[in-house]
DNA sequence: CACGGCTACTCGTATAGACGAGTGGGGGAG
DNA sequence: CTCCCCCACTCGTCTATACGAGTAGCCGTG
């Protein structure tokens, strides 16, 4: 292995003020962008890019964590390090929890995953009764004890969201809804069987970068942010009957909502 | 300065296999996460963390450098590893489109500003004709000339979004919208009076890391993501009129939707 | 008292070296 | 020929050192 990436990769300019791991982040970003390295693609080998700048490993390690943090590459230990495919992402349409949807008895998510060809999982299921925090009692409009139904959605063995709901205890104890399997339409459809009409949903979206238990829940990459998902039930009444936290892989979704122009 | 942080700080497992500088990064969080360093507090400074811990300076740099990426600190050089606050936050409401805001004259961005009690600016505006990516043309019904419409919003001087409007070049040239300034109601309020009364909008939201362009022009910190949001706007004629592709500070929004239960 | 410079402290950048651990292929043993 | 081991290569972790540059407070000079 002779051969440098030289045809690859420029040469630094010393009279720039631009740190050294900079320039070099810069230059392989610019060859990321540009194809020279495609998707998957391997970069040159840390022992390279030291040999091709002149530089200390650190520095080109340096450079490297630069480019991971943007989560453009990443490193496996014993190979090199690799460019980062983007995933294919999974659309959320806003009228996902439409009635219509819920009345063909499989899981959202199961039919939307299906119907693009994905083999589509769900993990981690767990149903108990907790106190809830005081933002989720807020929200509830002050219950002073929640159901809450924990579990991760998988996508083709890749974890892709981890969702939390709250509902009033007093509304949900007792029903299917305290069963780990709620039956055909999930929750919602439940939640109308005993009378709660669903009239509208709020979300509330955030994005940020991950706490370490949500790396490692989601398998996240370094550089891979989160998008935080509140949204809140509301029966014909007004009462908030759900309230569902989700936690998603940013790098698999796109959210896509309908707003009419009222 | 002879006291040490172990008051606050716990001492390195040597059992574990956990790597020292992503012990010490957990140290450091939990005491962020505890309160024992609260919003705005000073870290302590890297050779004292190299004293207490008794590991070399790059190691620290490099627990520190987790926290970084995780958003939750921020140094300054010359001053210290601090505590980043969270800034509050702007919400985005979904009715912000309505028809009843645009009568009022104020664009939305200044009207919501200024009932939050900030100071809004809007900066780097720029208008100009150009040919369109592949994507604008395609969301716009295969324009093929397109007017831009680019500006940043800040807050309080703090830059928090950076927004481009596409608009086909046949139905925006020689109109108000090809001003700088559209007059008030914005360009939504334009369209209308030009007869492309509008229906509904559609958005698709996204979160990822910025681009170094984007650290720079909304000066974001390490560790912040960037929610991008792309709304097409369409008449009732089922037209697509406009695109807005707008690139948010994560840290800065919050996104609100309302979904009818259909 | 006011100003300016010195200094001590902070983080930023870079070097050189060492050892560890995961991966994969080539070559030797059977 | 097949299997397995070893080795070369990869990234991961850590040490020790050096100098640069931004900040702020002390202190002496004028």
């Amino acid at each position: 292995m002779t051969s440098s990436p030289s045809a690859l990769l420029g040469a630094l300019d010393p009279t720039s003020d631009r740190a050294v791991f900079r320039q070099i982040a810069d230059h392989l970003r610019e060859a990321i962008d540009k194809g020279r390295f495609t998707e998957g693609a391997k970069l040159p080998s840390e022992a390279e890019l030291v040999e091709h700048y002149g530089v200390s490993r650190m520095t080109v390690r340096n450079a490297i964590s630069i480019l991971q943090g943007e989560g453009l590459v990443h490193a496996e230990h014993g190979k090199g390090v690799y460019v980062r495919p983007r995933p294919p992402v999974r659309r959320l349409a806003s009228d996902r929890f439409a009635r219509r949807h819920r009345e063909q008895g499989k899981s959202a998510f199961t039919v939307e995953a299906e119907a693009a060809g994905s083999r589509p999982e769900v993990d981690q299921l767990e149903v108990r009764e907790e106190r809830p925090s005081q933002d989720i009692a807020a929200r509830l409009g002050g219950a002073r004890k929640v159901l809450v139904r924990r579990r991760r959605y998988l996508l083709d063995g890749r974890p892709v969201e981890f969702a939390t709901s709250y509902l009033p205890l007093d509304l949900a104890r007792n029903t299917p809804i305290a069963q780990p399997n709620p039956g055909p339409g999930g929750i919602y459809a439940r939640l109308e069987e005993l009378g709660h009409r669903l009239e509208r949903f709020e979300e509330e979206v955030r994005a940020r970068m991950p706490a370490p238990a949500e790396v490692k829940t989601l398998r996240l990459a370094a550089g891979v942010p989160v998008i935080h998902l509140i949204r809140t039930a509301y029966d014909t009444e007004g009462r908030a009957v759900e309230i569902c936290d989700t936690v998603m892989a940013a790098d698999a979704y796109v959210l896509a909502y309908q707003l009419p122009a009222t």
